[in-house]
DNA sequence: AATAAAGCCTACTATATTACTCGGAATACT
DNA sequence: AGTATTCCGAGTAATATAGTAGGCTTTATT
């Protein structure tokens, strides 16, 4: 059970741009620079998140993306929705999949709970957890001793 | 973020077993046939499970399968493990992996943190859930009406 | 002893997904 | 005009998934 490159690097260059809020537009090359990811694939990771309308692009020279809303209203759990899909371990959690449907035993199948109380705490997490709170977080790593470190 | 059928199949031939345990022997014909799985494919899942010491096999005619230990002392957690391999949602949450010693900024990572609170997440669920407890649910479910159902 | 029912083992395979690469068009700043 | 950027679609090598298939071994039953 892993998390694909889209769902990582998703996250990754989310966070570089929350880093970089404010700032004007960052372009891909830098992001992928920093964040060390092939540019040309970052492009079409961006792509996604500019159609699902969390980032907002600047054409042409100096040109770039930035974050279309603050960093506090951006979770990580969005995210993961937006690259990887919705967080359904297994088809039959889906509504309108022909798994749903087709699975006679939905409501009574004592599998597809565990399941679902898995995907149910996996999306506590990633939905508790905001950009903001990275860059909060990045920020007090900067200014602490080692062994006062704050995890979330 | 799917689970794969090892994982799914896995779960369910052991909940599967444990709903039959004490009564002898069963055959992976008759698991195939209850769960809905391919019977040539789940032979290589469960021959992963006896590999693992999490059943026994007992060979010739009216042969099968038995779990090799009580039901409560087999967790879901134990399961995927075996099937899926460690719950680390990335490469450098591996201990021995190289990403793992390769990453430079493993410990001062934010985004690294956001996955391992995830795989903590998940561990403590699937940990906390015994096929004991699959079983009891689901002798549950039978007897009591389904406005009182309790979901563990 | 023969048969049948079962597990054991290895190899093969079609399909899908992943993680990219590449080329070119459109756009906007200098 | 020139350059830096985003935008878009096509192509692709490698890997994983989800099986299928067949032959061999073991053992209970007849």
């Amino acid at each position: 059970m892993k998390i694909s490159t889209k769902g990582r690097y998703g996250v990754a260059a989310m966070y570089d741009l929350a880093m970089n809020y404010g700032q004007g537009a960052i372009s891909l090359k830098s992001i992928a620079q920093r964040q060390k990811i092939s540019e040309n694939y970052l492009e079409q990771l961006v792509s996604t998140l500019r159609k699902a309308g969390y980032v907002k692009s600047i054409r042409g020279s100096q040109g770039g993306y930035t974050l279309s809303k603050d960093p506090a209203q951006i979770s990580v759990g969005d995210i993961i929705r937006v690259m990887e899909g919705p967080i359904a371990l297994v088809d039959c959690l889906l509504e309108h999949s022909a798994d749903h449907d087709g699975c006679e035993r939905a409501g009574i199948c004592v599998t597809r709970d565990v399941w679902a109380k898995v995907c149910d705490s996996i999306s506590l997490v990633v939905d508790s957890i905001s950009l903001a709170d990275l860059c909060r977080e990045e920020k007090l790593r900067g200014e602490v001793s080692d062994n006062e470190k704050s995890l979330f």
